[in-house]
DNA sequence: AACTATTTATAAGA
DNA sequence: TTCTTATAAATAGTT
């Protein structure tokens, strides 16, 4: 409902995505209100963003009750182990299970930092290797992007300040001057920057089609030193 | 949306409650379908009928996962609004502490498995992305290593079975066989086993480095299919 | 945060 | 229930 299809798939583009995120939590949780009046149902509805932000409705009946309605609809078993008193007893029974859940989360993060590695066979490392691999990628993507967006910044602050500079000149000397900087004498390029001159070596990457299009040359701006060591294929291996 | 406003209020008639509850139902569903998948959030929806019947939907990450994620995120307040039990605050203590390690515990891994990396800055993804290619590098190691120990598993079988044959075709023929067994008419060969014939492919790794010295020839003995896919580099990038 | 052109959801009717 | 249709609502793209 607007201009133009949508495919149910992750919009990419970020600023769209939270666009359209905000705008649809609103509707969803609208229309969850709606049904619970409009049909006297009892609605229970969280979100978190993709940025771990929570968002709730519940009807009149707080959240606590239709969750524990819901837990009593989806496992009877429950009920017996919670007689409803806040007994010592629950509570450690309450805390082994979180300790047991850490246990868990921690001995993957071990692998998914490659400790305790010794514990798995062929096909488990195969598993954590192809879920790693992939983690790498989305990261490697993540990370091209905002470089690209880190340098269009450093471009846009380039030619404010080439404005700049331009205008002041035609202030001081009554004409115009070129409208590209003159580049600098070789004895003041360092390295870092002379890599740049022969081009942009981040198109050498096929990031572009994470949502990148523009033409970028980069100057001599100063950049973060460990930006610069390395760009990563995202697709060709 | 439809003929006609609609005012937000419980419809009276039975009927057309039940047929709107329906209808709603399905649009609510879709839409909280719809805002996860678009979006990438975590959506946890559930629904009672005026009768008492369950709908429910829930992201990937199961309802339950989503719904502890909910407790673990709203539980600030509930430690406020409980009644002040010396023991039981004790355990609320353990609990809140507990549960913020896990919070912890599942945003780090959500990085590492490539969600939720939108919250990260450059340096932030930086540093991400060297731990996971630091723990890709390792699981390719022992991956490696444990298939390697796997072939020699298999060729100590292969020589194994041919010793016993040998000793069978003596026992029938009187006579000593070639200790080398006869290669399988080309019809009886397959593409995974025909690919091991040319030699050892995993010797075109440099996992020797790793602690592997040993000459192997893959036998036509049967092998997980995954495991032939591909092997991967260790240090070569 | 507003504005609209469109798409979607759905109320009512069959 | 299900389908159809007129209309209200939601919202994608834009400013």
């Amino acid at each position: 409902m607007g201009r133009g299809r949508v495919e149910l798939k992750r919009i990419e583009n970020k600023i769209s995505r939270q666009v359209t995120f905000s705008k649809r939590r609103t509707g969803l949780l609208k229309k969850a209100h709606e049904i619970s009046v409009l049909c006297d149902a009892h609605v229970a509805l969280i979100v978190f963003s993709s940025r771990g932000k929570l968002f709730e409705y519940s009807t009149h009946s707080s959240m606590e009750a239709i969750l524990e309605r819901y837990e009593r609809c989806s496992y009877a078993e429950k009920i017996l182990t919670e007689p409803g008193n806040e007994t010592i007893g629950s509570w450690t029974l309450e805390s082994s299970k979180l300790m047991a859940k850490i246990e868990v989360l921690e001995k993957n993060m071990r692998h998914y930092v490659g400790e305790g590695l010794e514990s798995l066979n062929l096909k488990e490392l195969h598993s954590v290797e192809q879920q790693i691999d992939t983690a790498l990628k989305r990261i490697r993507t993540k990370k091209n992007q905002l470089m690209h967006e880190s340098i269009s910044q450093l471009h846009k602050k380039e030619k404010a300040l080439q404005d700049q500079r331009n205008t002041l000149y035609k202030k001081l000397n009554g004409k115009e001057v070129n409208t590209d900087p003159q580049p600098p004498r070789m004895e003041d390029r360092d390295p870092v920057h002379s890599l740049a001159v022969g081009g942009d070596p981040f198109l050498e990457t096929d990031v572009r089609e994470e949502g990148y299009a523009g033409d970028h040359r980069i100057s001599a701006t100063s950049l973060p030193p460990w930006m610069l060591r390395h760009v990563h294929q995202v697709k060709g291996r």
